[in-house]
RNA sequence: GCUCACAUAGCUCAGGCGGUAGAGCGCUUCCUUGGUAAGGAAGAGGUCAUCGGUUCAAAUCCGAUUGUGAGCACCA
């Protein structure tokens, strides 16, 4: 097992790091000079470039960029030094409140607390003063006039916290050469080509209507295939690692979702109840009220709980592919890799706490096996603790501070056991227990949770359940909570951005397309399609009266993975020619000798076509 | 939820300083029967997201709503 680690943006090249950060000072000169009045938050370096936060006097565009980046120029051309200067803390204070700061002096007062200082840093370049750390360069000469880009304006938290003022945010690009910003804006484009959005639209995966509703996709033909693939995978590793399949409903009883603590946990993230609603002589009564299931656990649960269990059956591992609902909020929602209703490769493992490594461990293992399967790399592991500093933590984290350190524990020493690699998130734990999350980034450089495995020492407490142990006394089981093909909604975003469309044979839903050189050989192509299909294999026929060309270049344009051409000669000798997806040279074979190699090709799951010899 | 931008044919997009719209691809039909990324021709297809306001006149200007995108916050 090979997980990468990943971390925040630390530049190895120190010059890198001071040009964008001086670039920073530079746009709030600009920014400043272009909006009197306004003031400043916090602008730092970041993995491509650089931003800066401001509280604008007056509103700012994309339409005014053209206007910033010019200013800026005229500042690098100016060639104005960098000064550093350390001011004891009380005339820095005096300093910022006459410069009319209020969110740098917050800033400073905060720093100057929370580490005991007694002086702080400031850095002039020209008329434009600014507490900073650094380093800078020397002078904006040494910033090319042509490596930085202005990218985006958003808005942003003062302080990353909501109950803030929103502040406006400009982002850029910054490189050390006008090279570097051009090939990395040309990558960052054809990134964008990758999109699953664009994608899964062009490609007839899914769809969404806004009469059905935001963040819950319609799957099309195509994507309904992609998600019976992956249930065909997970049921056979599933299986051989000892899950039994259940089934259950969508809905259950709201004081279900009380019992087990997930409201008022989780009542944000729910949609509202269903009220069946009763008429009595004082009015109306909600005589029942229904949610839709936002996690499959309870449901489970009660399944564990269906009769007496003994520790002879533990580990019981419940697997179920399962729709839940979660209510995402607005701004949240987006394509597939946010929505409000998923379906997801959940299943619970109850078992005894000398099981929970050796269960955990198998889990790891089983991610790692599907990982392989997929080709998917790109991920590392985070340790997902509970925040015993948060102020809120009592409304986040199920109140039990010993187990809380027990758990973690337990996690992190495995997961040392095991040799990976690991960051720790700190506050990014469930509410009932700490996890591990499997990180990928996506086409937009974010990174996303797409797999977990989480261990919930709360819930199956709190709905009683028990075995029997060998002591004949009863015991509360712990449960691990998995999800290693994470939902069909992340993973296929995933695999579509992974694959850039060109998904291997196993999972592509058009497998093979046969091309006749003209009409007359459809019969012969329509015998080979309907043998391949007799195989399970998707195969179809081009039946459009075009040339050889346009058939080629449509099923290209759909990523298709396998074409066989077929004319007098493939027709004369039954054989076949294969053109793979991207590859120029083509094979002319035994059209049953094409058979078998399919069949092995989609059997093994392979991400390359392999020719039997017979 | 918040900030900003955007919404024109099935898709990708152009246009429009106010006088009710265009291209390419796709689709349909016809000709072509062609050996590897677009053969040719004709045709159908749009209340310019929705609602309201200004105006003689709104797809165009203004407002609201809905949706989409980039961020922020959130994220089991």
């Amino acid at each position: 097992m090979s997980f990468e680690h990943q971390g925040e943006f630390q530049s190895d090249d120190e010059q890198l790091y001071r040009v964008r950060h001086s670039l920073a000072h530079v746009l709030a000169q600009a920014v400043l000079q272009l909006r009197p009045g306004s003031t400043l938050g916090f602008g730092p370096p970041i993995k491509d470039g650089f931003y800066y936060d401001f509280a604008l006097s007056e509103p700012i565009t994309d339409a005014d960029f053209p206007e910033i980046e010019r200013l800026m120029k005229k500042i690098l051309k100016s060639g104005q030094r960098f000064y550093q200067e350390n001011l004891p803390k009380s005339d820095a204070f005096a300093r910022l409140a006459e410069m009319g700061e209020p969110y740098k002096q917050e800033y400073a007062e905060e720093l100057c607390d929370k580490h005991d200082l007694d002086s702080l840093s400031f850095y002039r370049n020209g008329s434009f003063v600014d507490m900073c750390e650094g380093p800078h360069v020397d002078t904006t000469k040494e910033i090319p006039r042509d490596s930085f880009k202005l990218r985006s304006v958003a808005g942003a938290y003062w302080r990353g916290d909501s109950d803030n003022q929103m502040l406006t945010r400009i982002y850029a690009w910054a490189f050390l050469s006008k090279e570097e910003l051009a090939s990395y804006v040309q990558a960052y484009e054809l990134a964008q080509e990758r999109d699953h959005k664009k994608l899964g639209k062009q490609l007839g995966i899914y769809t969404i209507d806004n009469d059905i509703g935001r963040g819950l996709p319609l799957w099309l033909p195509n994507g309904t295939i992609i998600r019976d693939e992956l249930e065909k995978l997970a049921f056979e590793l599933e299986f051989q690692a000892g899950y039994q399949r259940v089934s259950t409903p969508h809905i259950a009883k709201q004081d279900l979702f009380f019992q087990t603590g997930h409201l008022p946990y989780y009542a944000e993230d729910m949609y509202p109840p269903m009220e069946l609603v009763e008429q009595t002589e004082h009015g109306e009564k909600v005589k029942e009220a229904y949610v839709l299931k936002p996690m499959n656990c309870p449901h489970h649960h009660k399944i564990f709980d269906a009769e007496p269990r003994s520790y002879r059956e533990l580990p019981l591992r419940l697997a179920e592919y399962s729709h839940v609902y979660r209510f995402e909020e607005s701004g949240a929602v987006g394509g597939l890799v946010r929505v409000r209703g998923m379906c997801m490769n959940d299943a619970h493992i109850y078992c005894t706490e000398e099981q929970i490594k050796s269960e955990f461990r198998n889990v790891m293992e089983l991610y790692a096996e599907a990982y392989r399967i997929l080709g998917l790399e790109s991920y590392y592991l985070r340790l997902s603790k509970s925040d015993p500093e948060d102020p809120k933590r009592k409304q986040k984290y199920v109140d039990n501070p010993n187990a809380w350190i027990k758990s973690e524990a337990i996690i992190e020493e495995l997961l040392n056991e095991m040799e990976v690699d690991f960051v720790i998130g700190v506050g990014e734990a469930a509410f009932y227990g700490p996890k591990i999350d499997v990180q990928f980034p996506t086409v937009t450089g974010r990174d996303e949770s797409v797999s977990t495995v989480q261990l919930d020492f709360a819930v199956p407490a709190r709905l009683g359940l028990s075995y029997v142990g060998s002591d004949g006394l009863d015991h509360v089981p712990y449960c691990i909570h998995r999800a290693p093909l994470s939902t069909h909604e992340r993973i296929v975003a995933y695999l579509i951005e992974h694959y850039g469309g060109a998904f291997p044979t196993w999972l592509s839903p058009v497998q093979v397309k046969v091309i006749t050189v003209s009409d007359q050989f459809h019969d012969y192509g329509r015998k080979i399609v309907s043998a391949l299909r007799a195989q399970f294999v998707r195969a179809e026929l081009a039946e459009e009266s075009d040339t050889v060309s346009k058939k080629v270049r449509a099923a290209t344009v759909n990523k298709i993975p396998n074409l066989l051409i077929v004319g007098s000669q493939e027709e004369q000798d039954q054989t076949v020619t294969l053109r793979r997806y991207g590859i120029r040279e083509q094979l002319t074979l035994p059209f049953e000798q094409f058979q078998d190699s399919i069949q092995q090709t989609i059997d093994q799951r392979a991400s390359e076509f392999r020719v039997i010899e017979k």
